[in-house]
DNA sequence: ATGGTTGGAAGCCAA
């Protein structure tokens, strides 16, 4: 037996309702998490899942929705009380922490908005060691607005003068991994140009000019239990989608 | 080389 576990930014759940609903019974995941939901509270999606949010209005917004109850133990990333965006999501299910993350895109270069996403990476690492130190499997899966490495996006050149590909930014992810994490796509598919998000302009779509920017990460015991990962790219397809398609992850029970 | 699109909000901002 095992478990699948789904990530997906929505772009507003109001918006999408449907579309969750259809992804929901076609896939009918254990877990889901959703990264901009764009709503201070969370609309009735599905009698058949629990939910756990963590809403603000107007922006960001993430939620777990759970098959079988779920415990809350964070709704904020630790580390800035000041800081109110709704982004970090930590919850107990299964004696494995899961954590939904929508992390800031940090566009343009040079401004507040990048030295939040390097504050907000340098507190999110602290937080995975504190879990690592405390031996708490955890998994982590969103929104990260990181482009990993040149295969993961189409034109490398023009990315990494970007927020989502700057050597800074992509030397964080990187310690990430470090922690002993595992990039839990790239342990079934070494393929390029395989995206989770594309663009709504430029015809980036129908072009498949897309980033790998959604991804899952496991703690090394979960890595072990590791048995599939894929990107969905149907919903991507439907009409009015999100401009993120969903990625799944399966784990042995 | 530039601009193109979408959602939420009621201005434009964020992506």
């Amino acid at each position: 037996m095992s478990y699948r576990i789904a990530s997906w930014n929505v772009n507003s759940v109001k918006a999408r309702l449907s579309h969750l609903q259809t992804f929901l019974s076609k896939t009918i995941p254990d877990v889901l998490f959703l990264q901009e939901i764009k709503g201070e509270t969370l609309p009735e999606i599905s009698v058949e899942y629990h939910a756990v949010y963590k809403g603000q209005k107007t922006y960001n917004g993430v939620a777990i929705l759970s098959r079988i109850p779920v415990s809350p133990i964070l709704q904020n990333l630790p580390g800035d009380d000041l800081d109110e965006q709704a982004r970090y999501l930590e919850v107990e299910w299964q004696n494995i922490r899961l954590i939904n993350i929508y992390l800031p895109n940090g566009n343009p270069v040079e401004t507040e908005k990048f030295n939040y996403k390097i504050n907000w990476l340098n507190r999110f690492i602290k937080r995975l060691d504190e879990l690592r130190g405390a031996r708490i499997p955890f998994l982590i899966g969103g929104d990260f607005n990181i482009i990993p490495e040149d295969k993961d996006c189409y034109d490398p050149e023009i990315w990494k003068k970007d927020a989502l590909y700057h050597p800074e930014i992509v030397k964080k992810f990187r310690s990430i991994l470090n922690l002993g994490l595992t990039d839990a796509f790239r342990v079934f598919n070494s393929a390029p140009e395989t995206y989770t998000f594309w663009d709504y302009q430029a015809g980036a779509w129908p072009r498949n000019r897309g980033v790998r920017i959604d991804h899952f990460l496991t703690s090394p015991t979960i890595t072990d239990r590791l048995i599939n990962c894929t990107i969905d790219k149907t919903p991507r397809g439907w009409d009015t989608p999100s401009d993120h398609t969903p990625i799944i992850v399966e784990i042995s029970e």
